[in-house]
DNA sequence: TGCCGCAATCTGTGATCACAGTTAGCTTCC
DNA sequence: GGAAGCTAACTGTGATCACAGATTGCGGCA
């Protein structure tokens, strides 16, 4: 059984906090870009002797990661990114749309004209990336990731930005590996149009329109991943 | 200054899973149930003496308890019991009210005949505990969260169960600390009444009727304690 | 040529040691 | 009697070692 095993050459690290914190944000950071596909492996060895550390702080952050449902160990010894069976990735879709939903109505309701400008800045530069021919798709990631969270972070609460970076960490394997694979779902302009409505209704302040702009976005991904059949089940 | 470092007396561990495992689940459920208060300062090393194991195990509970924010390891080298703002807790308990009121409108339309039996048994186990005049608050505590989460769960969503876990993991030690210092909230029955609605509800199929109960039970305990100003700010 | 089995390697888990930074308490000096 | 200062104990973090279990790959047998 051929298994994939990815490498760790660009095995750069944040520069602040405890060794732990940095391996942490760095899996995090892949995890929810989708560098890491469904099924990987990881080996705390080979992780600490590509970032060039002891396996004690990849430890600490596998354990988090594990935690927190972005990662599992098995009982057989092995560190995988979890599969998800078609059900869990339809239940972690609707928890999506109603929590993220309800963080863009109450970013639309505690707007201010910084957060404004900011997620007016990232819907053009997600906007730009997706309509070059040839979309960077790491940079058009980024650039997704950066839009929803100015929406979300313009809600103003830490705690619905903790949750919903999880079910990024979560479902950002899934979504994001997709769409590096399927990268016409970018041309489709289903994000763009989903991003313009939304940045639209937090204008105009209207908070349920916000709430479903997001809501469509992440249902349309999601649709779109579950008719390509991936997923098990 | 005299600080609360909270005794281990009773360090009972759960038998399954590494030793990680049972460590992370004996502080998660003392957390939850409020026996530490916010503020508490723990050290691995006298945690794993109580426990009877060496501080790895120890090293990495607290490890995952801190990515989740239910403790707090500051970088003056202290674990802690995180001390939170009237603001922070104002903002957790919008969280709260939100999302398990979705959990329990689904509930609601998700019920089966067993769920349904299990949360009427724990509304009468928690009654039952409440209209006793001098009420074990242990086991007041253990059952109202046995109530809470029967509802939870018959939503039959396992992203909403980790994520309203989270949210106990963090607001417990202020909810239920609480409760032990004032437990005249509970003769009050101010929760007794919400989780009877709630379960009429649910038997009737009113789902909105459902989310309600259980945000007037959240918004209830929340102002009752902000009334107390036992927090910062 | 195909399959079984054994041995070498690699896995995560737990324990122990080392270390720099913090804390606490005692002593000493004013 | 009180405050300052120093030392001893304790803190979390990181590295290294030990170990049991799983995996892998090679060699030999059918």
């Amino acid at each position: 059984m051929l298994e994939r095993v990815p490498a760790y050459t660009d095995a750069m690290l944040a520069e602040t906090g405890t060794l732990s914190d940095r391996v942490y944000r760095h899996l995090a950071d892949r995890l929810i870009a989708g560098r890491f596909a469904p099924g990987d492996k990881l080996s705390l060895r080979a992780v600490s002797e590509a970032l060039g550390l002891s396996i004690m702080p990849v430890r600490e952050a596998v354990s988090r990661l594990a935690a927190e449902g972005a990662l599992e160990v098995t009982p057989k010894k092995a560190i995988t990114v979890p599969l998800m069976r078609a059900a869990q990735f339809r239940d972690i879709t609707q928890v999506r749309v109603e929590i993220e939903g309800f963080a863009a109505a109450t970013a639309c309701r505690m707007a201010t004209p910084e957060s404004l400008a900011g997620i007016e800045a990232r819907e053009r530069e997600f906007r730009d990336l997706s309509e070059q021919p040839q979309a960077d798709l790491a940079q058009a990631v980024a650039a997704n990731q950066a839009f929803h969270f100015a929406v979300y972070r313009a809600a103003g609460s830490a705690e619905l930005l903790a949750i919903i970076e999880r079910l990024w960490l979560r479902a950002g394997p899934i979504i994001n590996l997709d769409l590096r694979e399927n990268p016409e779902r970018l041309r489709l302009g289903g994000a763009v149009q989903a991003h313009r409505a939304c940045l639209a209704a937090i204008r105009e302040g209207r908070a349920d329109a916000a709430r479903e702009a997001i809501a469509s976005d992440i249902r349309g991904a999601s649709t779109f991943i579950l008719s390509r059949q991936r997923l098990l089940d």
